[in-house]
RNA sequence: CGGAGUGUAGCGCAGUCUGGUAGCGCACCUGGUUUGGGACCAGGGGGUCGAAGGUUCGAGUCCUUUCACUCCGACCA
């Protein structure tokens, strides 16, 4: 294609808004457009062209896999969310409307309860199945602060793959044929990934895994192990049991006057122990369907952190938010005092797993200015669930090496969902005694606009994106430095006409620009390679330019076309 | 949701305090010079100043209402 017939509206000054190097890349390359700055993008033809690039790969991998590609109604009727009892519990950034005769309708945010209704309607018997149906279509998410480009933007293209089984043990098996299948379509695309352990969130279902981008900008914490391959998103991730060389405060069970000790660190200060040895109780408030709420206290040890998703799920709850200090006097709960064995009727209590077996702990008196010591959970029954936060050096639970911190971006993620939703929704088939069960399920997804974005955070330099092989939007980029030279125009021209021939997607710069501009915006779109037809042909050579390091080859003029076509071809 | 801020040309902004002809840079159009790191000269086009209402002879500017967007915050008992 010719630059001078495209639209490639490229700009040197980065949007006011724009923080994140591919959200600035992108508006500045021309390859998308934003609209109305509220999370909301238009593809622009060289961010389209790559957009299917990326679609292309995922579709041939997914192709290859036995999956096959349908697209399902983006507007959905919001019987089928009430149905699967989603419609209230999705929240709010599930958009919802009205149609003119005054019908509930949705913009899909996720496809589960529209595909599942049609499995429903056309598979009958065990025959039929296994079946993977996919889609890679639009999605629409009211995200509370849409941010950062693409990364997280309301409406988005994604791949949505669902999976029905006659078995748990089968639908397993394609879990794991998933998971190498999304392994391939992550390397073809040339990213540097890892595979973690995940929160199922609003999905629902048991066991899932998150396909996260590495990079420092990603907005997941992922915990990782360098001595064995554990990875796991902080929301999920588990460690092995913490232990503590500092003496336990030895003491009988009483209580003890502790004025001003509101905080872990006053009181591990005051008894001079390790917080280790003290209970921190963390108040929340969890919020449910219809508008219910219940007060919970988090017991956990003053040496860890409250991981809000692992408390969320302990207790069932839609979402946990902060309770004010009203409240909790109003319940009689004593802020900065409060206790997991005192707590007044009507608050649930959940102990962190890691306390099951404590002795010789610190906690609340539920009282101003007093503290219980000499606890002991052995033997307690209580709510027991593993709801701390895994910090860094912290022992890996396959291995017992020290855990690191790594940022991820999330891209792709794969759940095992089990019966809930063909249950709920009815979708069952006969076995082969003809009895009528519930299709087991699992159900696939790739975040293909956020790929974009991820692609550009993982490969990128001060100067602009730097596309890999399979994603660039040209195979080789022309640039005619000046357009007045006829022996370099000629050149040009014969150089691209060739290589389109030989089956390559080349961009020939054939603007009347000067040498400069055109430069600027080559590193600023990124393709792989370039050649410059320049100023040196007067000696009879041009230059090969590969983007990543800017390594610029002078080759003669006569051995271009060879040398491109050893190098790409 | 809590806090802060911003809406003026396609983009980035000034002008608002102290009311009086709508400005600048980039981009765009025409002509010319220039052509290896985002050029220069000359000329030109483009804005119901977020919206509604009010005060005034006169409102981008003052008052009221409203909408939109951006940024920061959501491990504390």
């Amino acid at each position: 294609m010719r630059f001078s017939r495209l639209l490639i509206p490229t700009t040197k000054e980065t949007p006011n808004d724009a923080t994140l190097a591919s959200h600035i890349y992108l508006i500045r390359g021309g390859f998308i457009q934003s609209v109305g700055g509220s999370g909301l993008y238009n593809f622009l033809p060289l961010g389209k062209k790559v957009l299917d690039k990326v679609r292309a790969v995922v579709k041939d991998e997914l192709d290859k896999a036995n999956c096959q590609e349908v697209s399902l109604s983006f507007v959905t009727p919001a019987s089928l969310w009430k149905e699967s009892g989603r419609f209230e519990k999705y929240g709010k950034e599930l958009l919802r409307f009205k149609d003119r005769k005054n019908n509930d309708f949705i913009l899909g945010p996720t496809h589960e309860e529209m595909m599942v209704n049609l499995v429903k309607q056309t598979v009958k018997s065990y025959k039929q199945l296994p079946l993977n149906l996919y889609q890679i279509n639009l999605k629409f998410r009211d995200e509370i602060r849409p941010r950062f480009g693409l990364m997280r933007g309301r409406e988005f293209l994604m791949k949505d793959g669902y999976s029905f089984h006659t078995s748990t043990e089968d639908m397993e098996r394609e879990f794991t044929f998933m998971e190498e299948t999304y392994k391939k379509i992550f390397r073809r695309l040339g990213l540097d990934f890892r595979v973690v352990e995940a929160d199922s969130g609003a999905i629902g279902g048991s066991g899932s895994k998150e396909f996260m981008v590495l990079a420092d900008s990603g907005e997941d914490t992922i915990v990782v192990c360098d001595a064995c391959d554990y990875g796991a998103n902080i929301e999920a991730a588990v460690r092995k049991e913490k232990t503590c060389d500092e003496e336990a405060p030895e003491a009988v069970f009483a209580k003890f006057h502790t004025p001003n000790t509101k905080t872990i660190d006053e009181l591990s200060e005051f008894f001079h122990v390790n917080p280790f040895y003290l209970v921190k109780t963390v108040a929340k408030k969890a919020l449910y369907d219809e508008g219910e709420s219940k007060i919970v206290l988090f017991a956990l040890r003053g040496s860890d952190d409250l991981q809000e998703v692992k408390a969320s799920n302990a207790v069932q709850a839609n979402e946990l938010v902060d309770v004010s200090e009203e409240e909790l006097t109003k319940l009689g709960l004593v802020a900065g005092y409060m206790s997991p064995t005192i707590v007044p009727e009507n608050v649930i209590v959940v102990l962190d797993n890691e306390l099951k077996e404590a002795s010789s702990m610190i906690c609340g008196a539920n009282e101003e200015e007093y503290h219980l010591i000499g606890n002991s959970f052995k033997g307690v029954e209580a709510n027991y669930h593993d709801v701390i936060s895994v910090q860094e050096g912290d022992l890996c639970v396959c291995c017992g090496e020290p855990l690191r911190y790594t940022k991820g971006i999330e891209a792709g993620h794969i759940f095992q969902l089990g019966t809930q939703y063909s249950e709920a929704l009815g979708a069952n088939f006969l076995d082969e005694n003809g009895k009528s069960k519930p299709m087991v399920m699992g159900t696939y997804g790739i975040g293909v606009s956020r790929l974009l974005a991820a692609i550009i955070e993982q490969n990128h330099d001060d100067k602009g994106c730097i596309w890999t092989k399979a994603s660039a939007p040209f195979d080789l980029h022309i640039i005619i430095s000046n357009i007045k030279d006829e022996k370099q125009v000629a050149l040009g021209e014969e150089l691209y006409e060739s290589l389109k021939a030989k089956g390559l997607d080349v961009l020939l710069d054939d603007r009347k620009e000067r040498f400069g501009s055109k430069i600027k915006d080559y590193e600023l779109l990124g393709v792989p390679h370039a050649v410059i037809i320049g100023k040196k042909l007067q000696d009879g050579t041009v230059e090969f330019v590969t983007r990543k390091e800017i390594v610029k080859e002078s080759v003669l003029a006569e051995n271009i076309m060879n040398l491109v076509e050893e190098r790409m071809l």
